[in-house]
DNA sequence: AAAAAAG
């Protein structure tokens, strides 16, 4: 059969259609017909006649050639009868899969697999010339004209092996091969012989990760072995000094003390330890946490803090001008004068469009940008309103409700000066802190609580709390405080207060979660929207940089090693704490603040931040809301924010009040699509950046500068971050570091076990600090186990 | 699946 001429070719596709018996061999570049010589002028030429074109020699039956080592003739021919590879590829056995479509389990490829298609090759044209088995074996089957590593399969999503961490298939040696097939019908990659191996480039020099530290890492050396008699001696039982709690209470930290009683706190006395009792185990452990609680005075071991009422002193009213400012807007006078006393003149535009309504008895929704005044927005008229009501006898008649401690100091700190110069008691309920004064003030009698909801529910739980004579109701950051996680405990709260109080909800981001309490608990709300929930705060710069992430730990400490102050955010709280530590080795001064260290160190890092002794501030999104400090200038986002409110909230801590500000996320190539998204949906015109290490440009978007590598000592930061006599933060101890800051440096990391595997003895306090400060949740947590605190929320969901 | 909120 003679060579298909091109014409041949198309023609034969046609279906009926009859192909020419004499098309012209081809075509010459101008476009002439090439045309066949004939037998004569092949004769003139001194060629002879054409040849026929003949089949060759069929050398493909197993003797002709020698063995080859997929040649098995050990096993039986497969299902189908087929015997060769080559057979079975037209009717090789389909499958369907999961969602239905069809497949061919496996088509090795006749021209191996190094083999590449040529280029000219058009999809879909009968004969793919890069191989020539004929037909396809299905015709609605999609084929890739290229050569595909059919090992890959990454478009079936998940891992390879390889990158799963599995054996390497080239650590079996070539060839070796004991699993019945070879390894191409696995579909699995060729092995090569040494020489036909694939160039590979110089191997790679090993670059350590380790981003500043120029130190070398300490070299690895086996402990000395300790034999019973290298121990220092102890002295005998009787002889040791016994501590007695309040040697434990004050003044001795628990590195410094020689020796511990072995014996468990609470079973000091004469009592076998391991006594038998007829109550389950968990009853006991049940009463001995009471006993504790009860026992224990405010500042006992624990690292809390404690929390006072600022006062304002006597203010005078009388040059107050009814008609303007806040006294305009119907604030009494003494209220204005109060303000007025601490530079306040002049209402924010929240302040002026919700006041009155508030004042007036009405349910307000109130949302303005971050940083314009919602405190005072919702504040001042529940403080007039109050003010105007009568006395209930001490039970409380505002409620506010805040979703993190933090937040709960500072709108105390806000609202008790005011309400003080209306003779109103304002206290603080949150976390963290010591019962006593809580209770105490209770007893006392309150006008106003401002709460966490957790301290809050767990004095109404104890009887210590009355909150039927409430009759102005706050949530503030109240989208938050609608999140899956808060939801129960708000609700709980918003059922035992009067069901015909006023209801203030406040936030910089309102949305549909918000709507379910406001259908519940609101009636016939009026909403103040003074500007819009998206970015609109014109003083805020937003750039977004692109940084590849072998950068990133560099770049972080460059803008961070900016003048002024930065807040950092991560995602988790190991991340915040990761970060503040490789920024100090870097050489820039850095504290981490989230919800897993204790009150007393949270309050002390917040604290050194706004004092200025600590310029960067590196925390979970525990400071994304409602924080307020002056002079923020940068806010940088290590990780991306969840979503677009919680981008708009961590921003919204620098330009505050109409000040500067800088915005810069960090964004991974995997996180551009996401990280866009998010800043669309926040309504943010962010800048974007190929951020580099050192480059003029981020330097001048960020006020990035070279760290100088020299590594703040932790005792520095120690010393910054430790108790201070008489401040606000009361320690257990004097001087040296114990809180949530000294824990992994001198107790040696992560030794020792989980929190809550100790029951007896050692120091249940110190093991919870340290299993916070590794981020875990030590064995006190209700949730238990790791579990996501908010699991039941979850499950709930679904 | 994080973080926050009670101990």
């Amino acid at each position: 059969m003679p060579r298909p001429t091109p014409h041949g070719r198309k023609a034969a596709k046609a279906p009926g259609f009859k192909p020419a018996k004499k098309g012209p061999k081809g075509f010459k570049a101008d476009g002439a017909a090439k045309n066949r010589w004939s037998d004569d002028k092949r004769a003139a030429y001194g060629k002879g006649p054409r040849k026929q074109w003949e089949p060759r020699e069929d050398r493909s039956s197993r003797d002709d050639r020698a063995p080859r080592r997929d040649d098995r003739t050990d096993r039986a021919p497969r299902e189908g009868g087929y015997e060769r590879r080559d057979d079975y590829r037209s009717d090789a056995p389909r499958r369907s899969d999961a969602k239905g479509r069809n497949f061919t389990a496996y088509e090795p490829r006749e021209g191996g697999f190094g083999g590449r298609a040529p280029r000219n090759v058009e999809r879909g044209t009968e004969s793919r010339g890069y191989d020539n088995r004929g037909e396809r074996p299905s015709g609605d089957r999609e084929r890739r004209p290229f050569n595909r590593d059919d090992r890959s399969r990454d478009d079936r999503g998940g891992f390879k092996r390889e990158d799963r961490g599995g054996f390497k298939r080239d650590d079996r040696g070539a060839g070796r091969d004991d699993r019945g097939f070879n390894r191409e019908d696995r579909g699995e990659r060729r092995t090569f012989n040494r020489d036909e191996r694939p160039e590979r480039g110089p191997r790679k020099e090993y670059r350590p990760a380790r981003a500043y530290d120029a130190a070398p890492r300490p070299k690895w050396e086996p402990r000395a072995e300790r034999k019973p008699w290298d121990r220092p001696e102890r002295p005998n039982r009787e002889d040791r000094p016994r501590f007695q709690r309040d040697d434990r209470r004050d003044g001795v930290p628990a590195d410094e003390r020689t020796w511990r009683d072995d014996k468990p706190r609470f079973e000091r006395d004469d009592k076998p330890r391991f006594q038998r009792d007829d109550k389950p185990r968990f009853e006991r452990e049940e009463r001995r946490s009471f006993d504790r609680r009860e026992d224990r005075p405010a500042s006992e071991n624990l690292d809390q803090m404690s929390w006072e009422a600022t006062e304002l002193g006597e203010v005078d009213d009388s040059a107050v001008v009814a008609t303007e400012g806040f006294a305009a807007l119907g604030v009494p006078t003494k209220l204005v004068a109060a303000l007025d006393k601490q530079g306040i003149t002049s209402p924010f535009p929240i302040q002026t469009a919700t006041i009155p309504d508030a004042i007036a008895g009405r349910d307000v929704l109130g949302r303005g940008q971050t940083g314009s005044g919602k405190t005072l927005g919702f504040g001042l008229p529940m403080l007039t309103r109050i003010a105007a009501a009568e006395s209930t006898g001490g039970a409380p008649r505002g409620l506010v409700l805040v979703p993190t401690r933090e937040l709960a100091l500072q709108c105390a700190d806000v609202l008790a000066p005011l309400a003080k110069t209306l003779r109103l008691d304002l206290t603080l309920i949150a976390g963290g802190m010591g019962y006593g004064p809580q209770l105490r003030a209770f007893e006392r009698g309150v006008d106003i609580v401002v709460a966490t909801p957790g301290r809050l529910i767990d004095l109404l739980e104890q009887g210590a709390v009355d909150l039927s004579q409430v009759l102005v109701t706050v949530l503030d950051e109240a989208d938050h405080m609608a999140d899956l996680g808060f939801m129960p405990a708000v609700t709980t709260l918003m059922d035992t207060v009067p069901s015909d109080g006023q209801r203030l909800l406040f936030s910089a981001t309102l949305d549909g979660a918000v709507d379910k309490i406001v259908k519940k608990y609101l009636h016939d709300p009026i909403t103040h929207e003074v500007d819009s929930d998206r970015a609109s705060v014109t003083t805020m710069e937003h750039v977004l940089l692109h940084v590849p992430p072998h950068e990133k730990n560099l770049i972080t400490a460059e803008i961070a090693n900016r003048e002024g102050r930065s807040v950092l955010f991560c995602r988790t709280q190991m991340g915040t704490n990761r970060v503040a530590e490789q920024l100090r080795a870097a050489g820039v001064m850095a504290g981490a603040l989230h919800g897993g260290l204790t009150q007393g160190a949270r309050t002390r890092i917040l604290a050194a931040f706004k004092d200025g002794s600590v310029p960067v501030l590196v925390a979970t999104d525990v400071a994304a809301r409602g924080i307020h400090v002056d002079d923020v200038t940068l806010v940088l986002e290590i990780d991306p924010p969840m979503n677009h409110k919680d981008y708009l909230h961590r921003a919204g801590r620098t330009a505050r009040a109409g000040t500067k500000g800088v915005v810069a996320s960090i964004c991974l190539p995997h996180q551009r699509r996401s990280m866009l998204r998010l800043l669309g949906a926040a309504g943010v015109k962010a800048e974007q950046l190929n951020a580099h290490p050192g480059e003029e440009e981020l330097a001048d978007k960020t006020g990035a500068r070279p760290v100088d590598g020299v590594p703040i000592e932790d005792a520095e930061y120690e010393r910054i971050i430790a108790p201070k006599r008489g401040g606000g933060a009361r320690g257990p101890r004097q001087g040296g570091s114990r809180g949530g800051f000294g824990g992994r440096s001198q107790g040696g990391g992560y030794r020792g076990q989980g929190g809550g595997g100790r029951r007896f003895g050692g120091d249940r306090d110190r093991d919870r600090d340290r299993d916070r400060d590794r981020g875990g949740r030590g064995g006190f947590d209700r949730a238990g186990g790791g579990r996501s605190n908010n699991s039941e929320g979850w499950r709930r969901d679904r």
